[in-house]
DNA sequence: ATCTTACGAAACCATTCGGTTGCACTTGAC
DNA sequence: GTCAAGTGCAACCGAATGGTTTCGTAAGAT
């Protein structure tokens, strides 16, 4: 067997970031390690499963590279990779153009509107 | 153990907008009909898949209101509702500001450097 | 050296998911 | 009225998902 700490213990596959975040348990742990490292053990306190369960969310987040490793002693930190989330955002952004451009075009409304009323 | 529903309070919704949004062929629904309003055969001609398997997608769509229907005569066309994507943006926003203010320190120290070098 | 803690892997299970096929209903054309 | 077109729905199927339990191994504590 492989000695614990010096191979790659989870597999580099590539994961959809958008299916990793689609399970809200794995949304709760992004969000609490955005706010500082923390062990599987940890995170797991912080919901109704086992650790083992939290290890295997942190799997599929550190697979689609949203959330990285850090080695120390025993313990394991797991930290938000938030460059990451920019993809998410960027995958936004084409709809964010829209949703403002219907923006605009409603306070254009509104101006006309108030230019006739007064 | 701690006391549970502290993060996953907001998860009782009959459909997850992040759970829609995790499948590709939903994405690219979204896409479409981003441009205009399609009905399910049209949408069904873009994907390998029936039209009856895109008729589930526009149903799931539709659950978390991210698309709306529009009876015309026996045709029905679909439409994105842009601001349901706001919902996306603004769980985003708590992220975007943890990256901003990383690029803010960034450039803080690469201003020290450049005085520095100077 | 021995025990405890922290962890991931593997095996297993129930549920969900995405897809297909077949069917029923409604609308519009003939 | 009859027929074709456009839909949604139900039943079914294989694969994926999320969870648990059991285990092996590494690191720290006694």
């Amino acid at each position: 067997m492989q000695p614990f700490g010096c191979i790659l213990m989870f597999e580099v596959m590539k994961r959809d970031i958008f299916q990793a975040i689609a399970d809200p348990t794995r949304r709760a742990i992004i969000a609490l390690i955005a706010l500082q490292a923390m062990t599987p053990n940890a995170l797991a306190e912080n919901f109704h499963t086992t650790r083992q369960a939290v290890s295997k969310h942190l799997r599929i987040l550190t697979e689609c590279e949203l959330v990285k490793p850090e080695y120390r002693g025993r313990e394991i930190y797991y930290s938000l990779e938030i460059e990451k989330m920019k993809e998410i955002d960027e995958w936004l952004e084409q709809y964010r153009q829209i949703w403002e451009t219907r923006y605009e075009q409603l306070d254009e409304v509104l101006a006309v509107l108030k230019s006739q009323k007064g």
